[in-house]
RNA sequence: GGCGGGGUAGCUCAGUUGGUGAGAGCGCAGGAUUCAUAACCCUGAGGUCGGCGGUUCAAAUCUGCCCCCCGCUACCA
């Protein structure tokens, strides 16, 4: 049987993340964790957060800290945010831990040794005042050609010319606003990509089941040419730039381009996951070396659009350049983005919904639901708060919720709280079965597919299946004639409740176990992938005590709504 | 600017290689029901498939041009 290697793409260290950025990869990834783990499938889910770069630097700073103690305090508020919201990462790492440094040496050790890295000079605006190098990004200055003042180093909003620094007029440093710019000259290595054009090319066309945006994308960058590229910066916090262990001569205030270590801590993360073991019996390796028992490994990636050149391209220069075994992506699963009424979810700007926030409204379940029912798989997709608590009252609150509601109320009424005995299944019965088959079998094909949205309006047909069937078996009237026969659509709509929560546990775990939770069943157990609907509605039999649970979901009230849009500015809605 | 993705009912979105009268959910209207969170279930109205040409017996689907939204464009990550 084969194992499943997931990664999602890893969330830079600069605050907590925003309803777009989970949705985009962390999110997805887990549900395809949990549905492959339910499925019996060996399964590892590794994520880390992306601790490097300038925005660190510059945001520690700005917090008055230290990057590294900046880092370890984000880290611990990110790594909250994700348990808060069920996401069951094997592993979730930072890229600034050991295992990543050791990485990223031996990568650019094996790369040099392969003849793929050079050491060239470069001219770059530094920032006397501020006492560093300023990325391209980070200057700003009157276009040369349009005259907009606040034109980018790298190409000016205005009249869209691709711009150098060194072109601007009056240039700026954005960190300070200091003018005090120099142009100096500085070192540093060389990827040299241009060197791995027809292996990258060959590698690619070697998965042509990739998604049309994924493919595109690759296609796209390769056809341009791949070019050389910087992969050292200068600053502070980062991976220092060795050479045979020791500081390399001429890059001692210098680290690897976060871009460089980021995605080897897949990789890193995967052996802290090792180092973590209770036991010693994880062997990061046989996930990862090819020589080393990862033949049998399928690894999937989740990422946003934006990060696709760098997992279809630029990584795997990396890991492919070395020659060495490594184990590279087999299946990329690459969403858009998730906007807000339209708009960007802003990080900088604060606008739009953040992991820490949503809870505060709504439990995780409510947001996983409609985030994964509604991902922006084919196009972006609109979050807009009315939207969200529509999803919420009518697929969670009515259709589930009211379901397991109703019948285990009933139950209790007229039969107490066990499942009933008496009576048998039949013809109706028989169709409910043949339904839920099909449409089981198109659930799971969708999800082994990871087309989300697909899946999710098959569960939701699923759900409301059961509504269906009550309204025709209604074991409100039948129980006045014939208690046997109504106990026996009693007994099945019961059995229902636990097949659901089988079947939407990837996507909802919180009440999946809150509905386990009814019948005294372990979470665990309970939640093997259910094959046959037949078998999985004889689970509870009769005398099987269970617990009416509280309502599963409360719905959104209309004042709710509008403290919520006051609270987060939503722009005017849509409808 | 270049490259890529997308523009389908009031809203959010599905629509394999062109082929029976273009779909789902929400919203709206009507009906049925009363076990249930005024919930559920059934039925219905609603679209010149971004615009204008072309290919074809046949185009939402292929092609040309135009308009709009989004991403990337290698030093934001």
């Amino acid at each position: 049987m084969p194992r499943i290697l997931i990664t999602s793409a890893l969330p830079y260290i600069n605050g907590v993340k925003h309803l777009g950025n989970l949705v985009g990869s962390m999110l997805p990834a887990d549900v395809y964790a949990r549905f492959q783990r339910a499925r019996g499938q060996e399964v590892l889910y590794i994520c880390a957060t992306d601790e490097h770069g300038t925005p660190a630097e510059l945001a520690a700073r700005a917090a008055g800290q230290t990057a590294e103690e900046y880092c370890t305090e984000q880290y611990e508020v990110q790594k909250r945010a994700g348990e808060a919201f069920g996401l069951s990462f094997d592993h979730f790492g930072r890229s600034s831990n050991l295992p990543n440094h050791r990485l990223t040496q031996h990568f650019a050790a094996v790369l040099e040794e392969k003849g793929l890295i050079q050491e060239r000079a470069d001219k770059q605006v530094y920032s006397i005042d501020d006492q560093r190098f300023l990325p391209d990004r980070y200057v700003e200055g009157t276009c040369p050609e349009c005259g907009h003042e606040k034109a980018r180093g790298d190409q000016c909003d205005n009249c869209g010319r691709l711009l150098d620094p060194v072109e601007l007029i009056n240039p700026y440093s954005t960190i300070s606003g200091s003018r005090n710019l120099e142009t100096r000259e500085t070192k540093h290595l060389y990827l040299l990509q241009s060197k791995m054009q027809d292996r990258i090319a060959e590698w690619v066309d070697d998965h042509p089941d990739w998604p049309l945006l994924t493919k595109s994308i690759a296609h796209k960058w390769l056809k341009e040419g791949l070019r050389d590229r910087a992969i050292t910066r200068d600053l502070y916090w980062g991976i220092k730039v060795e050479k045979d262990g020791r500081p390399r001569s001429g890059f001692e205030n210098k680290v690897f381009y976060v871009w460089f270590d980021a995605p080897i801590e897949y990789l890193g993360a995967t052996e802290e996951w090792a180092l973590a073991s209770p036991d010693g019996n994880r062997d990061w390796r046989s996930w990862w070396r090819l020589d080393e028992g990862a033949e049998d490994v399928r690894y999937v990636q989740f990422m946003g659009k934006d990060n696709v050149a760098f997992h279809t391209v630029s990584f795997p220069c990396t890991i492919l350049g070395t020659e060495e075994p490594w184990k590279t992506v087999d299946t990329l699963k690459s969403l858009n983005w998730l906007t807000w009424y339209g708009g960007k979810f802003s990080t900088s700007e604060n606008r739009g919904i953040f992991m820490d926030q949503a809870l505060e409204l709504l439990p995780a379940d409510t947001w996983r639901w409609h985030l994964m029912a509604n991902a922006p798989e084919s196009d972006d997709a609109s979050f807009t708060l009315e939207h969200f608590a529509s999803v919420v009252n009518k697929d969670l609150a009515d259709v589930l919720g009211n379901f397991v509601n109703r019948i285990t109320r009933f139950c209790a009424a007229r039969f107490g709280e066990a499942v009933p005995e008496g009576g048998a299944f039949g013809e109706v019965e028989d169709r409910l079965i043949a339904d839920l088959g099909q449409r089981i079998k198109a659930y799971t094909d969708a999800l082994e597919a990871m087309e989300f949205r697909k899946a999710f309006v098959e569960l939701r047909a699923i759900w409301v299946a059961g509504n269906e069937y009550l309204q025709v078996a209604a074991p409100w009237t039948k129980v006045k004639q014939d208690k046997d026969a109504a106990a026996a659509s009693v007994r099945c709509a019961l059995n229902l409740i636990v097949l659901y929560a089988a079947l939407s546990r990837p996507v909802i775990p919180f009440t999946a176990d809150k509905m386990f939770a009814v019948f005294g069943l372990d979470s665990e157990a309970a939640s093997r992938w259910p094959e046959n609907a037949e078998q999985a509605l004889q689970t509870l039999q009769p005398g099987h005590e269970f617990t009416p649970a509280p309502v599963l979901f409360t719905k959104v009230e209309d004042d709710q709504l509008l403290e919520w849009r006051e609270k987060f500015g939503a722009p005017r809605a849509d409808k």
